[in-house]
DNA sequence: TCATCACCTGGAGA
DNA sequence: ATCTCCAGGTGAT
């Protein structure tokens, strides 16, 4: 048994939370925000970023989480099964907008539109001959037209990742502030965005705005509570939530499995998704 | 308040 | 090759 604070960056990384690395050797790449990060496995950081410790939360306190998500066998399997998967802390914006292109696409669609995203409006940036574009910023998405988003694969989600920009640049939208509120104001913040709705906002509220008790509920997220907790959560079968359903789903949710909740979801989404054979980055 | 349905696009599977 | 289906949802009706 390793030890708990270890970081796996393979099951880190392939968990769903985050979509622009890229391992080359034994190094992952990856763009956050306007920098980019270099990971070795086992865990160190090649790039000067002094931001990698934060971007991998290294200030949680695993036992104390990890002890506290410990509600029953399946959560106890999931853990061991994918010791050193953590959550990261992605930067606002990039996560902001990497979630509202996730709406009815795949993860690969996903990564897709996003590195063309940052290929046409971010900055290169080069890493012992590796070529990356950082994320673009919001001023620069604000002031994009629909047409050049659009030639970046994004579809019906250009209009909504304009307008998302605009939020932000104008300041209507504040992440930090949104980060020291509690976590239904900041919800209720997110979703007056088109686009946004309580999946998206939960993904971007858990992996950037430290909201762990956010446990976002997909298709996956789902499945994995009607089959394994039939007696516990009442799932509509195949439907979508109604904002309502919603609301209560996770209220319940946060009742079983406490205040880190978000990180229960990230084992078992994991475990769920590998089970499946899901392909990841 | 709830149920249906359309929605851009490009992989994956038939 | 060519086609169909659908993917980590959301908004409009």
């Amino acid at each position: 048994m390793q030890n708990k604070s270890t970081i796996n960056l393979d099951f880190t990384i392939n968990s769903g939370q985050t979509f622009l690395w890229e391992k080359i050797g034994d190094a992952w790449f990856g763009v956050n925000g306007g920098e980019l990060l270099v990971i070795a496995e086992p865990f160190r950081i090649v790039s000067s970023s002094k931001n990698a410790r934060y971007f991998f939360r290294h200030g949680d306190n695993m036992s104390k989480i990890l002890s506290s998500i410990n509600k029953d066998t399946l959560v106890r399997t999931a853990v061991e099964q994918f010791p050193g998967l953590r959550l990261m802390r992605q930067d606002p914006f990039q996560c902001y907008i990497s979630f509202i292109c996730s709406s009815n696409s795949s993860i690969r669609n996903i990564k897709n539109m996003l590195t063309r995203l940052c290929r046409k409006f971010g900055n290169k940036v080069e890493f012992e001959n590796h070529q990356f574009s950082t994320f673009p910023s919001a001023g620069t998405l604000a002031n994009a037209t629909i047409k050049d988003l659009l030639s970046c694969g994004l579809g019906f989600r250009a209009k909504y990742v304009r307008e998302a920009a605009k939020a932000v640049n104008s300041g209507k939208i504040e992440f930090e502030a949104l980060r020291k509120t509690d976590y239904r104001t900041a919800q209720d913040m997110l979703k007056t965005v088109q686009g946004i709705g309580n999946k998206i906002a939960d993904c971007i509220l858990l992996f950037s705005l430290d909201k762990l008790e956010s446990f976002p509920i997909d298709r996956w997220t789902q499945r994995i509570l009607q089959k394994y907790y039939p007696e516990i959560f009442d799932i509509t079968h195949g439907k979508s939530l109604t904002e309502k359903k919603y609301t209560h789903l996770h209220e319940k949710i946060v009742e079983y499995f406490g205040p880190y909740a978000g990180y229960s979801q990230q084992f078992l989404f994991k475990m769920e998704r590998d089970l499946n054979k899901k392909k990841w980055l």
